[in-house]
DNA sequence: ATTTCTAAGTTAAATTTATCACAAAACAAT
DNA sequence: ATTGTTTTGTGATAAATTTAACTTAGAAAT
């Protein structure tokens, strides 16, 4: 990935982090330490505070990390301490699934508008969002200055609705497409792709 | 990861070169090559015919490879030539739509049972499976020996669920619940959550 | 037949990533 | 006050992963 300095890898690692800090404080717990969320996370403590030393200094010698303190500065860190206004594409089943889902706002994230090409969902309401026509996806895009979307059209269709996103602004897309779409360098790119999970998977099976 | 001899790094990227043969096969392609694969996936030729070295030789200097043969032999070693049964739990919107999800069955994969713990769904039929008790769950799977499981359920259930699995024969689990499982060794998990890949994205924001 | 071009497989080098081990700090208990 | 325990942040070290470069082989063109 670009932005130098701290590795992409590491990166990856601090939404983990922020999880496992939410849960922790979900059960009642004020304090927590590497070797605590090590084993939470299944990764070794001292992995856990280089990662955080790429970010400054969190924690306390001895009594560990204040899980507020640490959840706030993550949050600050991952630009999360804001809400994101995300756009979905494609409302099939999963898109369907995926606007009812009640799990983003906490995490910085809220959905906005929601776009499919099929005439006949066109207009109809989900889960309180009208269904938009995607010939409006670019002027709706700009209007609501969107940076987020994700993707949960068909693999044909995926690329052609992502150089719209891209066009009209977006910076980073959530694509749930089975294709590796192309984009220009400073676009963000992430995958959800079940099949994938699972022949990892079955790799070790038998 | 446990089985020595190939870091699961590698094996991890086997499933997206079989992605990008299959696309490629549906657009009509016999041949490919390491370069040709690595542009459409955006990692580097020598990567791919590193990765693939691993487990032998499939490709004629020169030429490339044959898109048919590497398929078949990548779907070997992912143990994907056959297909396996899978038990999915928790019917909420995201379970209804993995259950009417079309793509499993060609990549080595079915479902074979759906389980949730409210009466009121029990007894449903959802794409034509008929929604079991959970308390039948190791029962069934066991009778059915299935290896294959997706968690849908809540976070605060996941994993109880997962325990039940594990004791019913379970060694693969694909997990959308946000949080993470603690399992023995010898059992595979995968998790797939948006707002840990949506947070990843955010850092590279603003 | 020879030359040119392409591309796999592989060894070596470079780079990246993870682990280890330790000094410094905080705190509790005596 | 001193001792013992805990745990951070970090520089050094080790391990892993990726890239680069090279050898070999196949195919096409002259």
């Amino acid at each position: 990935m670009e932005k130098n300095q701290v590795p992409d890898i590491v990166v990856a690692r601090l939404p983990l982090y922020l999880q496992t800090l939410k849960t922790l404080e979900n059960e009642g717990a004020y304090n927590t330490s590497s070797k605590d969320l090590g084993q939470k996370l299944g990764i070794s403590a001292a992995q856990i505070r280089k990662d955080l030393s790429h970010f400054g200094e969190f924690g306390k010698q001895g009594t560990g990390y204040s899980i507020k303190y640490l959840t706030e500065c993550l949050e600050e860190i991952l630009h999360v301490n804001k809400t994101w206004d995300m756009a979905l594409i494609g409302v099939g089943f999963l898109g369907h699934a995926i606007v009812n889902f009640q799990g983003f706002y906490n995490q910085g994230f809220r959905i906005k508008c929601v776009f499919d090409s099929d005439p006949n969902k066109i207009g109809q309401i989900v889960a309180g969002f009208e269904i938009m026509d995607i010939k409006n996806l670019e002027a709706t895009i700009k209007e609501n200055r969107i940076k987020v979307a994700m993707i949960t059209v068909h693999a044909e269709n995926a690329q052609e609705v992502t150089e719209k996103l891209i066009n009209a602004g977006v910076k980073s897309i959530l694509n749930y497409a089975p294709i590796v779409l192309k984009v220009p360098t400073g676009i963000q790119v992430q995958y959800i792709n079940p099949i994938i999970e699972l022949q990892h998977m079955t790799y070790y099976l038998e």
